[in-house]
RNA sequence: UCCCCGGUAGCUCAAUUGGCAGAGCGGUUGGCUGUUAACCAAUAGGUUGCAGGUUCGAGUCCUGCCCGGGGAGCCA
């Protein structure tokens, strides 16, 4: 008999196939039994009939218990009664492991145990959802940087200094030296960027900051682009197309996972392009106005976000911050060197920043006087000023979080859900 | 690091002013020919996070600690 897979059962209408999984519930009324199976790919109701309650068949199907992991065969018939619209009239079954007292019921729980049970709670309809929303994702950025002609340059997980601040890095020994976890792999992206015109990286970032929020994970994936050549205008552009391509490919793609997670998809439908654009002078007395106390030179904190998010429909472009909140590399504005080319793309609804990035200083001096300024040991950048020295040109690029991508896309409101294995502060277990 | 909240059965939660520690789910047993987190009946299940204190009496009040959750700062 066929072994098949349930997301393909509707082709298998008035066959006979065999199906492997696990119980994901059942239930028995007398002389009918129903399963709910789960095969990893979808779920679908399997209903043993007999005349006798002792059969063989019942004696079987009532040592099952959830989770258990089993083979059935049997007949795929359409039954609007059914969930998913087609059900199996089990023929037979095979019990590969009765489950032991399984741990998640499909009733409530709290986080505390859900997380301390994640290993399992993968299973879970809602979690398998998000995680299946999160592979296309990853899968839609790789087609869509892929497709525009940019390459993929793996950036060094293990680097010898900070990219930023020292304060948030994860130190390993390296042999019988220091390093540290990455957390962008941007100075990387910059060198190849100038051998390869565009590039970007993708992969785990590092954070040993103590946030405790719902937008924060110790590590989490980011993919940044780098384009030589590019401006802040361009850079803009093509994150916007980032976002659309990725928002575009998820709504046809993983529609019946939204309807599981129960997400109006109107809010995601409606974004276009352009997103509006802010300039960080304009977004202070805008916010002043909403009631936030936020000073010129202040960085927004998550209020200010969602403030900005709760007056456009869209997700925002919010640009020209002040030089002494940003990073040492951002290029300053030719019009008022006190602002830098850096744009923060703010999500819709309230899910915070899902992109950072902007213009980097090409300009040898300026670039050895912001290191100094920024107290850097100039030793470790000696390669990165060699890229200002050999055929410097303009060059932009961003970074943006896979997980706060995938939580707005689902409407999750705690970025943990949005991972497999999510890192936090208080928590490395499983 | 700081602020707020919580910890009672395997799970989710009750427990009046400090006065017999309970319910639903899950488990087990039985019943039911179309169930949808099925339902009905019966049943087992407790070091109230840990240590100390107040009291005739503490799940409840006090002190310290541990663990977890939400937020701030910082960021994607």
């Amino acid at each position: 008999m066929k072994w098949v897979y349930i997301e393909d059962i509707a082709q298998y209408d008035g066959q006979d196939v065999e199906i492997r999984g696990w119980v994901y519930n059942k239930r028995s009324s007398g002389k009918v039994r129903f399963l709910l199976v789960r095969d990893g790919t979808g779920l679908v109701q399997a209903t043993a009939f007999s005349a006798e309650k002792d059969s063989p068949l019942f004696q079987k199907f009532d040592r099952l218990t959830q989770e258990s992991s089993l083979v059935v065969r049997g007949r795929v018939r359409e039954d609007k009664r059914a969930p998913g619209g087609y059900e199996m009239t089990i023929a037979d079954l095979d019990i590969v492991q009765v489950a032991a007292d399984y741990p998640i019921t499909l009733k409530e729980h709290s986080t505390p145990f859900l997380m301390e049970h994640r290993h399992l709670w993968l299973r879970s309809s809602k979690q398998h959802a998000v995680l299946c929303v999160r592979a296309e994702v990853v899968k839609a950025i790789r087609d869509f940087f892929d497709g525009r002609g940019f390459r993929l340059m793996d950036t060094p997980i293990l680097t010898p200094s900070a990219c930023e601040g020292t304060t948030t890095l994860f130190e390993t020994a390296y042999f019988d030296q220091k390093a540290y976890l990455s957390q962008s792999g941007q100075l990387y992206n910059e060198a190849t960027a100038m051998a390869f015109g565009k590039v970007y990286c993708f992969g785990p970032t590092f954070r040993a900051e103590k946030s405790k929020t719902r937008r924060h994970l110790i590590e989490f994936w980011m993919v940044e682009p780098e384009v030589a050549f590019a401006t802040l205008a361009d850079i803009i552009e093509l994150g916007e197309d980032l976002v659309l391509f990725i928002m575009e490919r998820v709504l046809t793609k993983r529609k019946h996972d939204l309807e599981i997670l129960e997400r109006d998809t109107r809010p995601l439908e409606a974004v276009k392009k352009p997103f509006p654009r802010l300039t960080y002078d304009q977004a202070v007395p805008l916010l002043r106005e909403k009631g936030s106390t936020i000073e010129w030179g202040n960085d927004f904190g998550s209020p200010e976000e969602t403030l900005i998010s709760e007056v456009y429909n869209s997700p925002v472009c919010v640009t020209h911050f002040p030089t002494a909140i940003k990073a040492f590399y951002m290029q300053p504005a030719p019009e008022n060197p006190d602002v830098v080319l850096g744009v923060d793309f703010l999500a819709s609804e309230g899910y915070g920043e899902v992109i950072g990035g902007g213009q980097r200083i090409h300009d040898l001096a300026l670039l050895e006087r912001r290191i100094e300024e920024h107290k850097l040991p100039r030793e470790a950048y000696e390669w990165y000023l060699d890229l200002r020295k050999y055929g410097s040109v303009p060059h932009s690029g961003f970074g943006m979080g896979v997980e706060r991508m995938v939580s707005w896309l689902c409407g999750i409101k705690h970025i943990r859900e949005t991972i497999p294995f999510p890192r936090l502060l208080y928590r490395i277990y499983p």
